[in-house]
Order: structure tokens, then sequence, then C-alpha cells
DNA sequence: ATGTAGGACCTTTTT
DNA sequence: GGTCCTACAT
């Protein structure tokens, strides 16, 4: 579909309105529906794979360039800054007049409250300026810290601490039976005033004071467009509420069978009030393009409902379920057939592996590492990971907004970088620079700071120059440790981080000061991006094999899918109840519906983890066995009732048992080991992490003991 | 100050 | 099962 796109943008002569028609023409007649509809409140219930985000970008263009609404009366939101990013970035390739300016209010949630809050909402109500920055979580546990030191709280697991928090914000209380209480409620309160003292808000407070916010402003847009919107959570449904008034309309897109993060707040039935509230139409769009009919059938049978997705394409190959010993078996497992897929012509970016937890790549990593399969792990990089970077970051947050204190505190401290002092000694300092007076102390990086605004202001050469002015003017060269080896780079990226905001200051004709300020501010929500833009980031489109958790797989697609470890504790994980229970197996449907041509499913029988059994779970057992090519994993469950009784049993059996057979305590007493690929052998040495067995044919192996390969005899 | 028994929790993660 | 941490003991 995006090539097709591709290749229509490319053909300059056509006009948007024309470019919109022909693109709109190839859409089919769900989508065109749900694009032409002009009621109030419209919910689009968009099955996986059905071109949600295809109808969402139409739905736009559509009331632009047909119905002449100014993009500026519009809000589109998402949840992530990739989504916003696609979005956009598709906007402007069907519509060639579109600039970046006139979508002022397509981002986050998040983005567009930090957009509203600094420029049209009155956060002077609340004690803070246009300027506040934006701290993210680690930044808010720096902030925690220094309030618990600064007034001598007492607060119990601390390094637990942010998760405590979270809990008494909602009410509850973590650790309920603790015998005695600490400080906990007393740091809620300071840590209020204190963000409002240091002119920053955390994620929350962008949302919440936005609704506080919003009642009482003149913004009123047209229309509210709404991504994912099975992801609302309460908060988030009233700030749309809020935006769209009695006048706007809403067009929310979604789908309820992919809730995988009501655990973090949204969720639930976001789909059935919102419908109730604002008496709100729903369509569906029920064509998925996406897999062949073996894998939709199979996944068919996890929705509630399962009648209305159809797909498009063929049969295609059975959906193979395959028993290994455990994780580290199957990642040797995985090389070899990897390879084979790959020399009978599947790319590496085409395959993708999926587990449940994010400790589970480590095995897959080390052992693709070993045999030379190109991979690449989705991890969550922050920007404290490049900390050079980051602390360039802080400095200009510090530069900008003078009253962030962490960051002053941060900047001076002895961390990586900074100035080095103690602990001790910046509070006092900074104590001093909070005074009405800003007394610098004699610290030449605090009077920089102070003087930042008037520099800017003052200075008049060449805007090419600004970058390593700016970088002189700080002299930040000094802060990087210009000794240590990573310097060369580090200078590099500081560098490559200036030079990027004064292009674009230079670019959008804006003023220096200002252009920092929103680079800055928002840093904590763009924090990816930066660091992408930054660093050298060669590993986007590379020929590798993508390793990543489940949740982190929605939005994506692959040909050929592996499934990881779908035993009875890891997919399902046992949890409370059945709401929980219910979003499980969503979560697999999720990781089902991502393959186009091929799903291989694996369970382990001995698996690494505590709380995972080994036994298939019991979901293998819903997907209708003329799907599957296996060996035997178990009896097959005939509703819904059996199968949550089956789960029972099995795990009463197996706590009764679980003590029964723990091969590795017999370790210390035995010599001799059998392997499934080397056989029999004799242990020659051992260490606490690894042990080394000799074989008589292919001679000496050493092994984590982690991954347990060998049974005693 | 230091030692240890017993409790709670353990996953998923964006902004 | 392993880890972290409190509460109480010396």
């Amino acid at each position: 579909m995006s090539a097709d796109i591709n290749r229509l943008s490319d053909n300059k002569e056509i006009s948007p309105v024309d470019l919109f028609y022909e693109s709109f023409e190839k859409l089919n007649e769900y989508q065109k529906a749900a694009v032409l509809d002009y009621r109030k409140a419209l919910l689009v219930n968009a099955h996986v794979g059905s071109g949600k985000t295809t109808v969402l970008i139409h739905k736009i263009l559509y009331l632009h360039f047909i119905k002449k609404l100014p993009l500026q009366s519009m809000v589109v939101l998402t949840f992530t800054n990739k989504a916003a990013q696609e979005i956009k970035d598709r906007l402007k390739q069907l519509g060639s007049t579109i600039k970046n300016d006139d979508m002022k209010f397509f981002g986050t949630f998040h983005s567009v409250c930090r957009t509203l809050l600094s420029s049209s909402l009155t956060v002077e109500n609340l004690g803070y300026t246009k300027e506040f920055s934006i701290a993210d979580g680690d930044e808010i546990l720096e902030l925690y810290d220094r309030i618990m030191i600064d007034n001598n709280l007492s607060i119990k697991y601390k390094n637990k601490i942010k998760k405590r928090m979270d809990k008494v914000k909602s009410g509850e209380t973590l650790y309920g039976n603790m015998k005695n209480d600490d400080d906990i409620n007393e740091l809620m309160k300071l840590l209020k005033q204190e963000k409002i003292r240091c002119n920053i808000m955390d994620f929350d407070d962008l949302i919440d004071y936005s609704i506080e916010l919003l009642p009482i402003s003149q913004f009123k847009p047209q229309w509210i467009i709404i991504d994912e919107f099975q992801d609302c959570d309460s908060r988030q449904l009233k700030m749309v509420e809020l935006l769209a008034g009695n006048t706007g309309n809403i067009f929310a897109v979604g789908d309820p069978n992919q809730v995988i993060y009501s655990w973090r707040g949204g969720g639930g039935e976001v789909f059935e009030d919102f419908k109730v509230k604002h008496n709100a139409s729903e369509i569906s769009l029920p064509i998925n393009y996406r897999s062949t009919t073996t894998i939709l059938n199979a996944a068919r049978s996890f929705l509630k409902n399962g009648v209305n997705l159809s797909g498009v394409r063929e049969s295609g190959t059975p959906i193979t379920i395959k028993k290994h010993h455990n994780r580290f078996n199957e990642a040797v497992y995985l090389c070899q057939r990897i390879k084979s897929l790959n020399s009978m012509g599947t790319a590496y970016k085409d395959i993708a592996v999926f587990y449940r937890k994010q400790k589970d790549s480590e095995v897959f990593a080390e052992v693709f590492d070993k045999h030379d399969i190109p991979f690449e792990v989705s991890s969550r990089k922050t920007l404290r990971d490049t900390p050079a970077l980051y602390w360039a970051l802080r400095l200009l947050k510090a530069a900008v907004n003078n009253r962030d204190k962490s960051s002053i505190v941060f900047l001076l401290g002895t961390g990586r970088y900074g100035v080095g002092i103690s602990q001790k000694k910046v509070k006092d300092i900074a104590q001093k620079f909070f005074k009405a007076d800003a007394d610098t102390c004699g610290i030449e990086l605090l009077s920089k700071i102070k003087g930042f605004r008037e520099w800017c202001g003052n200075h008049t050469t060449s805007l090419e120059e600004t970058a390593s002015q700016i970088y002189d003017y700080f002299d930040i060269a000094m802060y990087l440790a210009p000794t240590s080896i990573t310097f060369e780079e580090d200078r590099r990226i500081v560098m490559k981080l200036l030079n990027d905001i004064t292009e674009y200051s230079v670019a959008n004709n804006k003023d220096i000061f200002e252009v920092i300020g929103d680079y800055a501010n928002s840093s904590s929500l763009y924090g990816n991006q930066i660091l992408k833009e930054v660093s050298n980031n060669i590993h986007q489109d590379e020929d590798t094999v993508k390793l990543m958790t489940l949740h982190a797989s929605k939005g994506l697609e692959f040909d050929y899918v592996f499934i990881s470890g779908v035993n009875l504790g890891n997919i399902p994980i046992i949890s409370k109840g059945e709401e929980g229970e219910k979003e499980e197996q969503r979560l697999f449907f999720v990781g089902i519906t991502r393959a186009r041509d091929s799903l291989e499913i694996s369970y382990h029988v001995k698996p690494d983890d505590f709380g995972v059994y080994g036994v298939p779970s019991p979901y293998l057992r819903m997907i209708p066995e003329e799907l599957i090519e296996s060996e035997d994993f178990g009896s097959r469950a005939s509703s819904l009732g059996q199968l949550r009784r089956e789960i029972k049993d099995n795990i009463d059996k197996k706590s009764e048992s679980s003590k029964a057979n723990c091969p590795a305590d017999n370790v210390k007493h035995k010599v001799l080991v059998v392997h499934d690929k080397y056989g029999q052998g004799e242990v020659i040495s051992e260490d606490e992490n690894n042990i080394t067995v000799e074989f008589p044919v292919y001679g000496d192996k050493t092994f984590t003991k982690m991954f347990c390969p060998l049974k005693y005899i």
C-alpha cells in the first residue's frame, strides 16, 4: 500500500485534490464509508491489518482538501511519537502543500498538551511560566531524592519508590501490611510544590493540567482525531471530551481486541462507554490484507465473537508448534532454522522472534551472536544511555529554565560529566543560587546559565557559527572530560545536537533561545527521536532478524514470525483475575496476527523462569487442530470454561510435584552428564557460572549453567 | 552497629 | 526460587 503512495506522490503534476481522489478510489467500501462519515462522534472499529492508519490519513485529507477545513482546526492524537511521525510523513507525501506548521496539534497526547500549555492555556494560574520544562521518570526520581534529603524524610523501599508513588496516587498502597508508616504522603505533597517551584511538569501533569485549564480556554478545534483509541485511559478520554466541547467532532480509530496495555491505566470498556456517553456511531473495518487464511483462522479463535474478521489471502502454510527443552535449546534450533530460511530466500529482516519478557532476549542474543545470525534486539534506550548528550541537554534545559533546580544539581554534581562538586556542597550552592539574588557562588557554569538568555539576545554573528559559539560559551569541552577516550565521540554528538538546533532555527526563522527552549523542554518527550538524529543510526533498515517482546510487536508485521515460550505461566502469566487472563489472550492474539505468511510457536519442557510450567499453554489448544502441524501437545478444550478449569488443574498438579525433579540440585556430586546433541560426557571443571564438559567425539565444551543444557546421571 | 527471620514481590512500558 | 528490605534481636 505504501508503495502506491510513493509512486503517486512522485507525480508532481497532479493537484492534491486529484491525488486524494485517486488514492481514495483504492480504498474498500468500509474504508470509504469511514472517511466520508460526517457524524459528530464516530468510532471506527478497525480489526487487525485492516488499514487503520490509511483510513485515518484519508480522513484528514478529506476534511482538509475536500471539506476545505484548515489543518490547524484539527487535533490528531496518538500514543507514540512513532505513530505521530508516520501520520505526518504520509500526509506530507499525499498533500504536497501541507507544512509542518499546519500540523501543530498533531502528535502524542503529551506533546499536544505541551503545545497547548505553553501557548494557549493559562499555566500562570497554577504558578508555572510558559517556559516550563518536562521531567521524565528518571528526573522525577532525582527530585524524590532531593526532597527526601532536603526535608529529612524517611522513606522505606526506596528503590521501589516509583511504583509506590504510583500506587499512592491511585489511592492504593504497595507493601500493604508494612508495620510502621513512612513519610510517603508527605513526599507526595512536597513533590507537587517543588515541581511548581522548579517550573517543571511530569508526564501526568501535562495531561492533568490540560484537563484543568481547557474548560477556561478559547481553544476550540473542529475535529478531534484519535489513533489507537482503545488505549485511552479515563484522563485522556476526558481531555478528548474537553477538546471537542459542544461543537467539535470526534473521529476515533481503534481495535478493542488489541488492548494489551490496560495495566498502565487505559483500555477496559472505552469503546462501549464512549458509544453510550456520546451517542457515537460505530463502523467496522473487517478486511485483513495481511495474513494467510490459516493464520487468520487461528487468530479468530481468540476473538470475542470472531465473526467479523475476513481475509483476502490464500490459505498458506500450517502453523508449526515445536517442543524444546528450554530457551537455550530453542535458540540453537532457531539459528539453524533461520539460516535455512535465509538460504531459501527469506531476508533476515522479514523474520521476527517474539518472547514474553525483556530478559528472554539475553539467551537469544548470546546464541545468535555465536552463530553469526544478524539480529537486532528492540530494547528501549533513553537519553541517559548517551551520557554526554544527556548532560548537554540538561545544560540547555537549565539555561532556558533557570528555576530548574534538579538540572542545576545534576550539572554541578559528581556524575560522569559535570563540575564534580560533592553532594553536600551542591546543596548549599543550589540554595544560594535559588535565593532572590541568584548568587552564582563563583561557579563559572552557573553564571553562564544565568546569563544565557542575555547572551542570546546580544549575539549577532552569523547563525552558521552559532553552534560552536554556544559550545564555547558554556565551555562544554571542559565538562566533557577532554582526556577521556570517549571525548571525540562525545564532542561530535554534542556538536551535532547544537548544529541541529541552529539549523532548525535558521530554517524556520525562529529565535535561537526559543528553539533551544523547545528542544530542551521537549527532550523528555522526544528522547528517542533526538537520539536517533544525533547518533549514527545505521541499524534502521538493516537486514537483521528482529527480536522483541510481544508487547513491542504491536503495530508491526513480518513474513515469518516465531513466538517463543508459549507455556502455561508465561503466556499466559497466571494473573489476578478473569480480566487479566483476557488481556493475556489478547497479547497472544496480537503476536499471532503480526505474521504475514508463516507462524511458528514453541513451548519449553524445562522452562528457565520461576512461575512458568513445563507444559504447553492452554492457548495452543484453542487453535483449531487442522491448522496445526506439530508434535502432540495434549488434549484440547472445547470451551473457555473447560479451559479455565484445565489451567487450574494444571497449576494444582504442578505445585504438588514441583519439588520432585530439579536436576540442578545434584550438580556437585556427579561427574557424568548427558547433552541433547553431544551425548554423554564428563565434567572437567566448573565454577559458579560455567561448567566445562569433555565429550568423546566433540571434545571440550563450556556451558553457561543458567541455560542448563545438561542432564546429570 | 551487625545479624537474621520472615514478608512481599517477581511481567508487560509509552510519554 | 531469588532478591530486596524491614523489623526486631543482640
